[in-house]
DNA sequence: AAAGCGAAATAAAACGATTTAGTATGTAAA
DNA sequence: TTTACATACTAAATCGTTTTATTTCGCTTT
């Protein structure tokens, strides 16, 4: 059965398709379609229950109110949770969201500019990896809005949303030297994003800050696409080998597999181990014992990209790019 | 800067638009365009960058190469790794997937149906909820591919792919009994739908064959959409009212909270108190003492649902419904 | 009665592709 | 020489909307 088109209720109707367009889009006063007229068409578009096929109307208007959402992947809480929250928001604004996972693969990525330009999104929502910046150089030179969030990138003139990674990675740090640690280890990945670096800024600095000296042979970094099992036996030989009272684990799934490694060689957290992990998780509050995370305001930030992209949306001119920072939460659980 | 369109290149190569799209679709040599212009035009689709309107694309030839996805909620990792694999496995044929949550409110669901409808999506995946029966017997009226998943609607004729929950929860309490428990409580949740009631019957079927009575006060409904901290209050009170040697958690969440509940109440998980979960978590591998949890292979639930997809969607006729049932993996970790 | 004007409605172009039904040309068969 | 047919290519219709420009009509005004 094929749908309706606007040229079914035009003539049911017994009018144009243009007084049924006016009608649909709210213009019908404006272009002063008669009361009787407007009645009688929605009465039919309810009846028949006709919807306009959004196909046909972004091809004429050109935008699809849709958003593209790139993230590093789905299945990762602290995107899911996220891309819920920013999902929520856009459509309640009558928004959808596309949202697809780059895996932190450059090709990949580039891949799904693309894709969402060609599917015509009207904007973009972007956690971005280097090696994308010319793509998402022309996507702002053809006017789309572009926001960053949780890693930036440097070279691109955009706005960016995210949570204060320096400070926090400084604060945890400082939190272990107030507690008397002094051989602190951080385990983190290679990818080379703003985010990550910031962290591993933050440890240094708070390291030297307190007159402790930085050691690289403390610093842990985990190849991103590797194996889980490889991950946690790099992490197992970190602690066999180094003397280490305090570590910060750089993301949840890495502190996540540094957990299962503590288990495996029987190293207790506690009194003269201590253990920080960046984004929360649910494992954390129940591990025996709990652990103490750095909590990212989700919400916070789903917020903030919402309202930046809408402002960009509605405004026609070109807006100069924000930087929200948003501070975090340290939550130490003992 | 607007972007190309197949004119310009028709421009550009001095050939017709055409020409132009039976080289872009793959079908020069059965249209006889020779060999030079295929190249000439070729090169100059490569040298400008241009990718066609998939909008235009879809109003013209009625389908989008999109697959919409409606599922209860992204941020539920059950519902994320799923959604990332079979993104994954849409991508490599060429499908992208749009995915939205319903957070189990009809109104939604069906909101959704109809914006998917109207976006002009290829084929619809599921999860489904009571209530939505007549908005997917209209898709499916209209000739659309729908594939169920996880749970099912006994009164709606569509393919179906979910695991064996039946069996999966009869085996539970089989191992319990096996253990020589004999108080076994069931947390489960209000909504109404097959996956949650077979879970239920496979708890009630073992018990009898065991000839252990069924006693309704070991089993607690939660209500879908409350806050934690009532459901962990619940929970505690089931556990503080009741004498019970072991419970299966329905679902990995109410697990989550099951386990908080525990905590501070500080009721120990061993030998005489045992513990299985629907739906594996990262928590519970680091959980101490481990959580046995049910397993639902979602690689393989994955594949089931994009082969069925791309079947309805490569034959014209309609295929019979098929029913998917995938056995379980209960992991049993002490 | 002609001109002017606002109200009410519409015809037709446009968006950017695919696809049907051609046309023009050269060559082989009758 | 005509017919047939393959080769190489294209004009124009079409998908379902939005939007610009235009028409039609009744009513005032001069």
């Amino acid at each position: 059965m094929k749908s309706l088109s606007i040229k079914d209720i035009a003539v049911k109707a017994n009018v144009s398709i243009t007084t049924v367009s006016f009608i649909i889009n709210g213009k019908a006063k404006e272009k002063s379609i008669s009361e009787a007229v407007i009645e009688k068409v929605k009465k039919i578009i309810e009846e028949s229950g006709y919807k306009p096929n959004q196909i046909a109307r972004s091809l004429r208007t050109g935008n699809s109110n849709i958003i593209g959402l790139i993230i590093e992947d789905i299945s990762n809480s602290f995107f899911s949770r996220i891309a819920r929250l920013i999902e929520d928001k856009a459509y309640k604004r009558g928004y959808k969201i596309i949202y697809s996972s780059t895996e932190n693969n450059i090709d990949k990525a580039k891949e799904l500019i693309n894709l969402f330009k060609s599917r015509k999104v009207d904007a973009y929502i972007i956690s971005p990896i280097k090696g994308i910046e010319e793509d998402v150089q022309m996507l702002l030179d053809d006017g789309n809005p572009v926001i960053f969030f949780d890693r930036n990138l440097p070279n691109v003139e955009t706005s960016y949303v995210g949570a204060d990674h320096f400070n926090a990675s400084y604060q945890s740090i400082q939190s272990f030297i107030d507690q008397g640690k002094k051989n602190i280890a951080l385990v983190t990945t290679d990818i080379n994003v703003a985010q990550i670096t910031e962290r591993h800024d933050g440890y240094k600095k708070a390291l030297e800050d307190n007159g402790i000296k930085y050691d690289d042979n403390l610093v842990l970094k985990i190849h991103f696409n590797q194996e889980e099992n490889e991950t946690i036996e790099q992490i197992k030989a970190l602690f066999e080998n180094k003397k280490i009272d305090a570590v910060l684990f750089a993301t949840n799934y890495l502190a996540i597999s540094g957990l299962k490694a503590l288990k495996q060689i029987d190293k207790k957290i506690g009194g003269d181990f201590a253990v920080i992990a960046y984004d929360d998780h649910e494992a954390f509050e129940l591990h025996t014992p709990r652990i103490s995370a750095i909590q990212q305001p989700l919400e916070e930030i789903a917020e903030a990209i919402i309202k930046l992209i809408l402002n960009r949306l509605s405004s026609k001119g070109k807006l100069p790019a924000e930087e929200l920072i948003i501070p975090t939460r340290l939550v130490l659980r003992n």
